[in-house]
DNA sequence: AACGTGAGCAACCGCATCAGA
DNA sequence: TTCTGATGCGGTTGCTCACGT
């Protein structure tokens, strides 16, 4: 039962990509845009499977990924938006535009569960403490009412996950991610990196608003015919807009796909300027789902209701 | 200097789902 | 409607590097 894998041939290459491999498979997809992952490595000659293309491209060669350094805002938005949504990491880094699933959920399982973790266990100590010295109203009513909200939007969410909508087209999700203006910032050079290497006429700084790879350090700027088929073009216009519309629920193609949040006839608004000068880091334009997560408490980002959803996101994970 | 260990992350694997024939 | 190929997603693995002994 079931198709054998598509990288059991023999003669296809795993493990890490080398440089040249991702100028080849750059190279291919400045010229060809993504997308036919299937005929990738007969068109390139590389010895990868489709698979392993296309994830080398979503998860490091894409234009506009930013790697490493998280912000503290991020932090708590990827915090939230797993207590809301679970492990629905594409749905999560949807709302990280320049961060792919893959760094999103490694993020959390390196550094934010244990961070959550931590915390958990010092509010308890603390909760212990205070409920030995006091008599303590451990939940009041307030927060009682705040769990009893945060229960009904995610059980809204969860309901909204599984409508199939059927708005979206195949690969929305990815696109929910889909290449800012911000400009990738090079990530530092590694021994597997490319640097230094340019293809020719790839050297030019990238247009303004323009997206672009990065290859070891080099900025590749990318044309415009490699938007995605049915992607969000952050490349074309020079004011594109992505706007995320959801009405009323948030589409999905399952309920184990992420949903998009760029898919048509979503009302819930995720609006990423390109010409933003707010499009820096953890500085993405709020949705209403985001400005509801982030709600602000004296001038800082603080997150309302932190500890409701730290107990929701340990939860997740089975603390 | 050599070795052990743990963290971080890139990549793989299996399964689910979609789209087209 | 069913089948099949292509693609996307989440869990997991395994490699590399930093750090401690």
């Amino acid at each position: 039962m079931g198709r054998p894998p598509c990288c059991d041939k023999e003669g296809v290459k795993k493990g890490p990509w080398t440089p040249e491999e991702d100028l080849v498979l750059v190279s291919y997809v400045q010229e060809h845009g993504p997308g036919n992952w299937r005929a990738v490595p007969g068109n390139t000659g590389l010895l990868r499977c489709s698979k392993s293309c296309r994830l080398r491209w979503t998860n490091y060669l894409r234009p506009g990924i930013r790697r490493g350094g998280f912000s503290d805002h991020e932090d708590r938005l990827i915090v939230h938006l797993q207590a809301l949504l679970g492990n629905r990491w594409a749905a999560i880094a949807s709302y990280l535009p320049d961060r792919t699933d893959n760094d999103v959920k490694n993020y959390w399982n390196t550094h934010l569960k244990k961070k959550l973790l931590l915390q958990h266990q010092q509010r308890q100590r603390a909760s212990t403490a205070a409920a030995s010295s006091l008599p303590s109203p451990s939940k009041g009513q307030w927060e009682l009412k705040l769990q009893t909200d945060i229960d009904l939007a995610r059980r809204a969410l969860r309901d909204a996950l599984s409508v199939d909508a059927a708005a979206g087209p195949p690969g929305m999700a990815a696109a929910g991610s889909a290449p800012t203006a911000a400009p990738a910032q090079p990530y530092a050079p590694t021994a597997r990196s490319v640097d230094g290497m340019l293809l020719d006429g790839w050297a030019a700084a990238p247009a303004a608003g323009r997206s672009c790879a990065v290859v070891g350090g080099t900025v590749i700027p990318a044309p415009a015919p490699a938007t995605p088929p049915g992607a969000t073009d952050s490349t074309s216009g020079s004011s594109s807009v992505l706007t995320t519309e959801c009405s009323g629920s948030i589409s999905s193609a399952s309920n184990k796909r992420a949903a998009p949040p760029v898919a048509a006839g979503h009302r819930l608004l995720l609006v990423h300027e390109e010409n933003s000068t707010s499009a820096g880091q953890g500085e993405v334009p709020l949705s209403a789902i985001e400005s509801w997560l982030l709600e602000d408490a004296g001038g800082e980002q603080k997150l309302p209701h932190e500890s409701l959803l730290l107990d929701a996101a340990l939860h997740n994970f089975g603390f």
